[in-house]
RNA sequence: CGGGAUGUAGCGCAGCCUGGUAGCGCACUUGACUGGGGGUCAAGGGGUCCCGGGUUCGAAUCCCGGCAUCCCGACCA
């Protein structure tokens, strides 16, 4: 079996060195997953998007359930009085809600808000579900589409509507609400980094970045081709903090009436954000297999009579993959040639593509060609569905391998504030940094250099006997810094 | 909400300085030949030149006002 390296061609696509932001839009919309709407700070969701959001949110929904949860749905608005009851959360998102003021013609007794979020919602219902211990734990997640008025949108990554889920639970104790909230975060882990092939770093959240109303926010942080970190999930130790708010009580064990304690967590379209910028290359989209609409494109060389040879060919070696439960599209389109189809599905992402043409039947075999690696290899028809579904577990294996490198590529450590903030000019990735705690030095920190402590991992190596980055008095922790998204 | 830029065919742009029939590439339609890395030829369709006002015989072009979008900063999944 020979293999070769397949052509560089030029696409209509930026490259990611010369302007990344512009890259990501060229691939977003070149490929098809999402495009501009009329209406400001909202995006179209395409089809091939959308097919990535479902298998997310099956990848996930399997998850929830085998973790115990089940699905639910609240209401979109929101009664102001509700929002305004839990002061930090008030703090947080009454800058950027949608009111709704009017139904028909006429003016609302009480405003309502479009949900930013649902705590404040299920938080009154809980109150009302809620009246002995057993009753407890309540673990409901919901799929739902929420609105932030942001000042500025990127596609996926931060739009005025986005599409996610939020999980919502109460417990009896601390301990059990704060065993949740780590479960959830590692369950994002394990999901990101199985399925999406991203590492993350799972961590806890500084004060000053956490959830408004949570105890604890904790966070999984990937790092993207550009070196800019971004927020891929979170979780939230709520604390008794909306159980108290929103009268959230039980009778306990021993009699004595208690408040809940909450947890939420959640993630968005925001991780297909993730994904595009985790594996694409200046060729466009690179999909994991496990989150690929396709996971393998059929291109059929058309010459001679084609359709009595090739094409039947074709749909059998489709049909086996299909009863293998692989994600297969023949591309049979005679407006295009072999070529433009072969760009176009790398453009797209499609993890592996087979070619068969007239020339490959004789040999019994086809071509495969990896988009991962831009290899292309001819393989025998027989064991071919065996041998296909090796290759896409390899492809999703080396994804994640190369996403670790770079990510390890692109971590450093200092404790020196001169070199910190000449990485952060530089090359930029995570740096890891002593730092003592103090919200004022993060906050100067993000001032001169852009960066923020993306979390404090729950691996992070000990501080004692380090400085401060910043200000030099005794670290307490070593946090993870990174320009953000 | 501050600083900068841009609005012309579905997309990307030229034309504007120096006013005179609205263009180019890609995409699209029809047909033929093609087809193993974005094919060739032929024939076509498609415009509120962002909006409003002004100057002028005549405005995409000059002047005034508005709006929108994008980029850079402060807020965010």
């Amino acid at each position: 079996m020979s293999t070769e390296q397949i052509p560089d061609l030029p696409t209509a696509i930026t490259p990611q060195s010369e302007d990344f932001a512009r890259w990501y839009v060229d691939v977003v919309r070149r490929a098809e997953l999402a495009d501009y709407s009329p209406v400001k700070g909202c995006m179209v969701i395409r089809p091939y998007g959308y097919a990535m959001w479902e298998l997310i949110q099956q990848g996930l929904d399997r998850r929830f359930k085998a973790t115990g949860h089940v699905n639910a749905y609240f209401p979109l608005f929101i009664p102001e009085s509700l929002l305004m009851r839990e002061a930090d959360h008030v703090a947080g998102f009454a800058p950027q809600v949608a009111w709704v003021t009017h139904g028909g013609t006429e003016k609302l007794e009480e405003r309502l808000v479009v949900r930013p979020t649902s705590e404040t919602i299920i938080g009154t219902m809980y109150a009302k579900w809620v009246q002995s211990w057993r009753d407890l734990p309540i673990l409901i997640n919901q799929w739902a589409n929420v609105v932030r008025w942001e000042k500025v949108t990127r596609l996926f990554l931060r739009t005025t509507e986005f599409l996610w889920q939020e999980g919502h639970t109460a417990h009896e104790t601390a301990e059990e609400a704060q065993e949740e909230t780590l479960r959830m975060l590692a369950v994002y882990k394990e999901f990101a980094e199985n399925d999406l092939a991203m590492p993350v770093i799972d961590g806890q959240k500084t004060d000053s970045e956490k959830f408004a109303g949570a105890e604890r926010t904790y966070s999984i942080e990937g790092l993207m081709r550009d070196g800019r970190a971004l927020q891929a999930g979170t979780s939230h130790n709520l604390g008794q903090n909306f159980a108290k708010v929103f009268d959230i009580k039980f009778q306990a064990r021993d009699k004595s009436l208690q408040y809940v304690y909450g947890t939420s967590w959640g993630v968005s379209t925001r991780m297909i954000g993730a994904v595009i910028m985790t594996h694409g290359d200046d060729g466009g989209l690179i999909l994991p297999p496990k989150i690929a609409p396709y996971q393998v494109v059929i291109v059929p060389i058309p010459r001679g009579n084609w359709k009595e040879t090739v094409l039947p060919k074709a749909q059998a070696i489709r049909d086996e993959l299909v009863g293998r439960g692989i994600r297969v599209f023949i591309d049979d389109r005679e407006s295009q040639t072999p070529g433009w189809k072969f760009n176009e599905w790398e453009l797209r992402g499609v993890p592996l593509r087979l070619e068969i043409g007239p020339k490959d039947i004789e040999k019994s075999q086809v071509v495969l060609a990896r988009r991962d690696t831009r290899e292309k290899s001819s393989a025998s028809m027989d064991g071919l569905v065996a041998h296909i579904e090796s290759l896409l577990a390899t492809i999703q294996r080396a994804l994640y391998e190369r996403a670790l490198q770079f990510r390890t590529e692109h971590t450093s450590s200092t404790d020196s504030y001169d070199e910190f903030k000449a990485i952060m000019e530089g090359r930029p990735g995570f740096v890891v940094s002593p730092w003592c705690g103090s919200p004022a030095c993060e906050a100067a920190i993000k001032t001169e250099t852009q960066a923020t402590i993306r979390n404090i991992p729950f691996d992070s190596p000990p501080a004692a006997g380090k400085n401060c980055l910043k200000c030099g008095s005794p670290a307490t922790v070593h946090a993870w810094f990174a320009k953000a998204y």
